[in-house]
DNA sequence: CTATTTACTTGCAAATTACAAGTAAATGCT
DNA sequence: AGCATTTACTTGTAATTTGCAAGTAAATAG
């Protein structure tokens, strides 16, 4: 069975919201980018609590696409690190862009309200800052 | 009885995505921003092909959010206008964001790919320009 | 005055998401 | 060695969302 990609049309942004256009999918890539986390379980604890069979399955459809890797953690069996790929690193700046939305019209904490001020006077330094880090990250391959 | 919103979290991410996190919202945003569409029946052609009740339950969402206002057209009693507010207008850098990561990972059309690559050159200049105009014929409030 | 356009609504099937519980292998503790 | 716990899920079922086809009702066009 020849598992075929349906596209809604050519344009890239239906092709990208076909990938991660649901209430999900840039949570947990928030998540991987922005909170350091890499396990299942790590993810399973975000505030927003998503439900076990929702993660695993968003989990394998990240993979498929290749916005994240699965490999087993160095000394001990039980546990899977989940990374991302460069094509993930590459969604930071549109969940960054969301996140200055929001710091506008919505209620989001204080906290991040003063870290979007601060990020905003100096958009993509800040952006590519952390961009940067993930990628050695990556690159680092350990 | 009193219609609570439930949010998730705190977060401007999750907020954000509990109003247009799906895989419809950003593609009707996309026709009213990029390709000048005002009405109902010129969203439903849009080249996805959206389903008639999903296009008329977003629109309903989309004006209770306060991203686009709806009124009647002058001169005709059987026809609406959907126009962006300022809220909606500023939904405009995620989608750019989103199409020029779409850009660089799947498929797209090669007149998309050019206009990414003319306005990737100098992003801020281009996104800024369309929200201008779009702001403009909003306050022109015909 | 009939046909078409415009903007939907309705009904029902299919897919996705939510919630609760269970499983199975690996590890930690005594 | 043996039992509890951790880790990463799977399974089942209910609720919600989406997809598709058809219908409707007011306004306009010929």
């Amino acid at each position: 069975m020849v598992d075929i990609k349906k596209t809604r049309s050519s344009c890239g942004l239906s092709q990208s919201l076909d990938i991660f256009g649901d209430k999900w999918s840039l949570l947990i890539m928030r998540d991987l980018v922005y909170f350091g986390k890499e396990t299942y379980g790590d993810l399973l604890k975000m505030d927003e609590g998503i439900a076990t069979n929702v993660l695993a399955d968003k989990l394998v459809v990240l993979e498929k696409e290749g916005l994240i890797t699965k490999e087993i953690f160095v000394g001990s069996k039980s546990k899977f690190k989940y990374k991302l790929t460069q094509k993930g690193i590459d969604i930071y700046p549109i969940i960054m862009e969301i996140i200055f939305w929001g710091a506008t019209y919505c209620e989001v904490y204080p906290e991040q309200k003063a870290i979007v001020k601060m990020s905003k006077e100096n958009r993509d330094a800040f952006v590519q800052d952390i961009m940067k880090n993930k990628l050695k990250e990556l690159k680092e391959k350990n």
